[in-house]
DNA sequence: AAAGATTTTTGAACATGTTTAAAGTACCGT
DNA sequence: ACGGTACTTTAAACATGTTCAAAAATCTTT
């Protein structure tokens, strides 16, 4: 198991990241293969399963990075601008941004992401922690905002916006127009939306409906927010993953 | 290829059927090895791929299969209820009913439908026959009904619904609780929202925002049912796959 | 029924993800 | 410096999805 304890160790998790990743962008996840990122890496191909579970866990390695790279990406965002609209479309906008160079790849990315069965999806325990860091960007989202959000509903608002964001990630990935132009007029399009919607939440018009679309969120443990004090502590670039097999 | 000139083709499609599902079921995708199918059918592996370009063709002759139980059980519901929200609620309900001695094994179905990248994805080009078979069942939900639908609208139902569709068995496939109680209250829940919202959507009141809403489903042209006339014939009992390799 | 063409089956081979036992290396306390 | 402990690396092996050239079976034509 990768304790670490020798600093080498991340050294060398860093060194097949680093490997594989020109791999993924040359061939794609097919041609990513164990052997080609251990030879590359000056390893053996046993040796990159003592620091990867999987090769999906490399994957999923790939993600936490550009998460890193996104919530970076988010700060200038986030103390410039004020209101909720702005200040979502920011955020969106830096995901898809971020992303752009690795388009051709992110299939194999969403690959993994979206299968409902695996450990790495982000809805599973195990990617809580990421989630739960995406989600707390999107709670500062709407806490630096002007606008006020009834009670019911606010418990609720990062993760819906987050599966928002889950979303346009969905489009771009599957969206083929040159550049992504599709994504940033659909983005463009949506938060207008969205926002119009959450507004519209507040009429006593909608009461009844918006409270049993509320109920029905119940079902959705995974969209909640824990409180702030209750969240794992923010780590400095900890692109790490969870203990290995067998720990 | 297996061009099925010889009827026996068929039959040897359906033995390697019969012998993959119940590996399915026991060991779920993974210990369904194309081995272990091949023998239980009483042919070499290589055989078996004479048959199915893919494992996950397998799984897909599956979705098929299960498809075709439910446009079954819901001629039963179109005959019988009247209004927009029984017939819909029917509609789901079926396909939750049929699917439920498939749960355990579901998630694997869904690890093929779910990947955007893949030929299978429900969302493919390939699946496309499939797609607006079941896109058609909902158009006639609609048409069943008495209620009216405006134009714009009108046009994106059948997909809408189709997608909605999806999402709850999305939510099933995740559902752990018993018997999958959580869908069905889910279901309960959920479909009176959305025939409420149909509903408000007439109002002038809501003229702009759905005028935006809809201009946004042009870019998901998966989303349209082709005219009637134009679609694929009704095969009877068709689970069969697209052409093979090669041809 | 024989020859020819087409469809089906085989069995071995390949590439890849992954496991594992054993060997090698670095660190630590004495 | 030594010995022990914990960490790292290796090379070989395994199971599985998949391919392919050749053989076998089946059908068609004469």
């Amino acid at each position: 198991m990768a304790s670490m304890k020798h600093k080498k160790a991340e050294q060398t998790r860093a060194r097949i990241l680093s490997a594989a990743l020109p791999l993924m962008l040359e061939g794609g996840y097919e041609k990513m293969t164990m052997r080609a990122i251990a030879k590359q890496a000056g390893l053996s191909p046993g040796a990159a399963y003592y620091y990867f579970e999987t090769k999906e866990h490399i994957i999923h390695a790939f993600y936490a990075q550009t998460h890193e790279e996104h919530r970076l990406a988010c700060r200038e965002v986030l103390d410039q601008a004020k209101t909720l609209q702005d200040r979502l479309k920011g955020v969106v906008q830096a995901q898809i941004r971020i992303s752009q160079p690795y388009h051709a790849v992110s299939k194999a990315l969403f690959k993994v992401a979206a299968d409902p069965n695996h450990t790495l999806s982000p809805f599973s325990d195990d990617s809580r922690e990421l989630r739960h860091r995406a989600m707390a960007l999107f709670d500062e989202v709407v806490r630096g905002s002007k606008t006020k959000v009834s009670a019911p509903l606010a418990d609720y608002l990062p993760g819906l916006l987050w599966m928002f964001h889950m979303g346009i990630v969905l489009f771009w990935v599957h969206d083929s127009s040159p550049q992504q132009e599709k994504t940033w007029r659909f983005i463009d399009r949506t938060v207008p939306l969205l926002i119009q919607l959450i507004r519209l939440s507040k009429l006593p018009f909608f009461g009844s409906a918006l409270q049993a679309a509320i109920a029905l969120l119940d079902d959705f443990q995974f969209l909640r927010l824990p409180a702030a004090d209750a969240r794992e502590p923010e780590v400095e670039n900890d692109t790490t993953a969870p203990p290995l097999r067998g720990s």
